[in-house]
DNA sequence: CGACTTGTAACTATAATGGTTACGGATGGA
DNA sequence: TCCATCCGTAACCATTATAGTTACAAGTCG
């Protein structure tokens, strides 16, 4: 439904930056593990920083920190930072026809059961922490 | 998460068609109540009719029908037909570094949390049928 | 002072999405 | 048979999202 990445990038930065606890880490050092351009990083934490998930720090030394405990931050949190107010399933690109009794009510019609899905997956995501993704790739890595 | 909008205009289909019962509407008719060009609601149909969701028939008097009952045609179904293999979270556009451990397993850390929240989603879209829809935009035309 | 790092603008490439025109082919009634 | 109708699909274009890249200003710390 995506062609998009920002929830992985975004779940595999935060799985760094607990991996490395208070010590700051540079996009540069993040970028090569995302496989990616620092600048494309930075972006993706300036999001992530307005949604007070993440610290950064300028300079000699600098880098990135984690805003708070790992065992707290949920996948949800993550979620909702990364797509902010993006519904999960896009409406029309243009306005349905107003004359015809589906084409005017169908919106409103759709919003209910689409909000419950929305939140059945969100309810979902709340079941994992990025330090349960941490501790997933500990497991893996032997 | 997504600019997408063909799910939406799926269900906006599936509930004309579920309306008209057993009589064919043309995607021209149809284009008109999604304001589009027919030519989109083709595209979008054929789709549908690959997961054997309707029928098309050309030629005069021709058009499109709902292939089963509406009332167990089920959201899930039709956003499976939408999606097809299509994962609900996009992962990393390049793979990410091996001879990191994050990122060498991020992507198997996260492969089961991630088919749990599509899950759960799904199994939501499973509580709505098309005759619900139907029956939720008779409702407020009065 | 100087090495380092973030912040951000600017530009480009690629791909998805959707809108449009055009036309071939099938259907069914007059 | 003829013809209006309607699907099937190719082709092309515009718009937008995404992300990759370079460049540079500004802040930080030893």
């Amino acid at each position: 439904m995506s062609t998009n990445s920002r929830f992985t990038i975004a779940i595999h930065v935060l799985t760094l930056l607990a991996r490395s606890r208070a010590e700051p880490v540079t996009s540069e050092y993040i970028a090569a593990s995302v496989n990616t351009n620092p600048v494309v990083i930075r972006r993706a934490l300036a999001g992530l920083r307005a949604a007070r998930l993440v610290s950064s720090q300028g300079g000699n030394g600098g880098g990135w920190r984690l805003a708070g405990d790992p065992e707290d931050l949920t996948l949800r949190a993550v979620y909702r930072a990364v797509a902010k107010d993006e519904a999960l399933f896009g409406l029309h690109s243009r306005p349905p026809n107003p004359n015809c009794p589906v084409g005017r009510h169908i919106q409103d019609a759709l919003a209910s059961p689409f909000a419950a899905a929305s939140r059945a997956m969100e309810d979902e995501l709340d079941h994992t922490t990025v330090a349960d993704v941490l501790r997933a790739v500990h497991a893996r890595a032997g």
